[in-house]
DNA sequence: CTTCCTCTTTACGAATTCTTTATAGCCTTC
DNA sequence: GAAGGCTATAAAGAATTCGTAAAGAGGAAG
């Protein structure tokens, strides 16, 4: 099954935003919106999308801002949209970090070909991808690193794989046959009680407050689920 | 010494191309150009440019077919001019391969933006550089030294191919396996024993104080990162 | 032949991690 | 309200791994 690239459509005219869902989510693409640059960062951190398609002009953050902060942390395609057709607008969001820019009104079939253009030259699946994004957590693959909320906290090996992969099928409830097989490999003598102790000493490293858990919680008689956003 | 990037020109209309040129090499690239689609593969194949500015029409062999052909060996940027502005031509194009479509007449100051766009997104490849910055570091590879914060420090010739070899790839932990692979070759008795004591001895070497080690970090259980910056 | 340097191998204490066990708490069911 | 199953937490023992020192092997230079 391939997995459908995420795009993140920032726009301040509701009307341009559903043309843009339809259009895209109509060529298979997930689709989510935000009307401003200090909502798109939200959705960013939350969802991490592929792509980001911006306009120009907004309330609260503008897209040239939007551009700026996103490359400070990623180097995901995004492609500027505005109704300004002069050539140092233009200049400006590409050397902000833009990687391509469409003057309106445009055909939607180009877009979707720059879109697909943009893609094509990032062409890193869920799993290849070496810097993984969740709500509080980062998670550096390369660097075997993992943050929560900008702290880094340190984690053994199983600990970590253990978290990686929760983060991975975020959202989901996983249960503890899954869990033990991707941590410990399936062919072993499974028992859960591994699986408490770790999640236990995982929510002390991560969790706030561990009595409390807000990121791993636990769903009796099944398995665990990682939530990024509460 | 930062090496200027290498563009490739393609176009039959002998005026533009001396306009870009010109606007080109003011910028510090390096610049070459033909007159068609076939001589254009035959100085690529030549000269190994970083990106590639083509027309569409063209004698012998036009614009997209240079794009299809290009794809097929090589994943350069290629920004595509043309004076057709239709959408189906333009779909066409970034469908074939082409990074970005830009319509005559076009502001030189917007192409030279999108060039930098391009460029900035291709990665670098660390290999080829003959003198590694990182840090505290610098690793004269055609030299053959490795210098410290300024003071250069003599390194046994595998202590120097671990060290260098860390070094290209700061930031991302090297697991044992890996180590070992690049310094004493695939096909051997891997023993992470060695590793231990070379890393220890390097560690002896290149940092302040060998017992807590901040350039080289061990991460327990798989391997070790060379971190530039503390 | 001796000396020096580098590479390989071994050994051991210290630190960390993994596994197991035990105890207490919680929820559902009867 | 009691019983049974699942879960959370602490703690102890076993097993690995890391860092370091040191000794032996091989080769090059004097």
């Amino acid at each position: 099954m391939i997995k459908s690239s995420k795009i993140l459509v920032v726009d301040d005219e509701p009307q341009l935003l559903r043309v843009l869902r339809r259009s895209l989510s109509a060529h298979r693409f997930d689709v989510r919106s935000a009307s401003d640059g200090e909502s798109a960062l939200e959705v960013f951190n939350d969802w991490d999308p592929d792509l980001v398609i911006t306009d120009l002009s907004m309330p609260v953050m503008d897209g040239l801002s939007l551009c700026r902060e996103l490359r400070r942390v990623s180097k995901l395609p995004i492609i500027v949209l505005s109704v300004k057709g002069e050539e140092t607008t233009k200049v400006e969001a590409l050397d902000a970090g833009a990687d391509d820019y469409v003057t309106k009104p445009f055909g939607i079939e180009e877009l979707l070909a720059r879109v697909r253009a943009a893609l094509r030259r990032a062409p890193e699946d869920e799993d290849a991808k070496e810097i993984l994004k969740a709500g509080d957590f980062v998670v550096d693959r390369a660097a075997y690193r993992i943050s929560v909320r900008g702290q880094e906290v340190h984690l053994t090996p199983k600990e970590y794989e253990l978290l990686t992969f929760l983060i991975q099928n975020r959202g989901r409830v996983l249960t503890h046959r899954t869990l033990l097989a991707a941590v410990w490999g399936g062919d072993f003598v499974l028992q859960p009680e591994y699986l408490r102790v770790f999640i236990g000493n995982l929510r002390k490293k991560i969790e706030l407050d561990p009595s409390k858990p807000r990121y791993i919680t636990t769903e009796p008689w099944v398995g665990y689920r990682f939530d990024a956003s509460p």
